[in-house]
DNA sequence: GAGTCTATTTATAAATT
DNA sequence: TAATTTATAAATAGACT
């Protein structure tokens, strides 16, 4: 008989630290996404939060998640009642699920089409030119004075802002500028 | 010889409600919470991509993770150097990963120390008030006509609209005061 | 209520189609 | 170049501390 396995099976891999073969990285980053998203929603469902997830591939493009929103829309797309009680097991909710990640790739698309998050995509990308010329984290973050913040980019400044604070050594920072 | 198992081990759940068990429900939000910060961390060391997320609970209480700025500050903190090479099932691996969880946590309580997020918290708990009379995608999305979107709530109002556009059957929507 | 331990479910790396 | 398959790695529900 043929005991020979047909594959070697899921291999481990080193998680700290980047894939390098490009076609590898491509391939982890799809399927880690589709994870992800996946992983996003069930956390919402089960536990009623609310969430958000915006990711830039390295070429800057921008990728969003939403819940508890697309759901609702989902189930708009797909005639199931809100209150629906299937058990997730069956055919019907393969199918659901299935329909869930294409309109999430469809989020995607529409969001990025409509240019609407290549606003945030360059402010980041504009963001991460001046960090591989000098760590954000080493810049100064100054004249962030009250906390009503404009946008994604002041948040997370704000938010590194307040965690240098809590360092043991603060880090001496420096603004830079931001956009050029 | 005792055969008895000790315990019934993981149970399967169902992925498509929310559990209604509160101290599970609980137990649940902190667990899979952790589960996808580090997955949203493993994935953008292993792709070399951006990516922060939002996560408001039921009541209002802000959660957030951002990639790799955390990355950098732990390295900082732990004193490690950036372009390690240690493989990652070393004990100096699982050291780092526990204080990189633990900066994960602080960075959830400062952030919601300083009261920051709790801007938005207030917001989407606003909008979550809204929504609860009537389902948020059913309202219109009017005056959003520039993509120079300011802040959380628009970025979420804007992409429902787009998202609205591309259905096949349009929602009727319309604007209810959103801060009342 | 946070951490540990099983047993099991779920995610996914590599191969294949 | 994107789906499917296989085998294994990783996540986690429930019980316990």
């Amino acid at each position: 008989m043929d005991n020979k396995k047909q594959t070697k099976g899921r291999q481990r891999i080193d998680t700290s630290k980047k894939r390098e073969n490009e076609e590898k990285r491509l391939v982890t980053f799809s399927k880690r996404r589709t994870g992800l998203y996946k992983k996003s929603s069930e956390l919402c469902t089960l536990c009623g939060t609310q969430l958000a997830i915006l990711i830039f591939s390295p070429s800057g493009k921008p990728f969003s998640f939403a819940h508890p929103n697309i759901e609702v829309i989902a189930r708009r797309v797909l005639e199931i009642n809100p209150q629906s009680n299937e058990n997730s097991d069956g055919v019907m909710d393969a199918y659901r699920r299935n329909k869930i990640t294409e309109l999430n790739e469809k989020l995607t698309i529409v969001s990025d089409e409509g240019g609407y998050e290549k606003e945030w995509g360059m402010k980041l990308a504009q963001m991460e030119k001046v960090r591989q010329n000098k760590l954000l984290c080493e810049q100064k973050i100054h004249e962030l004075s009250d906390y009503n913040v404009p946008n994604m980019k002041d948040w997370l400044l704000e938010l590194y802002g307040r965690i240098n604070n809590r360092l043991e050594e603060p880090i001496d920072t420096q603004v830079v500028g931001m956009y050029n």
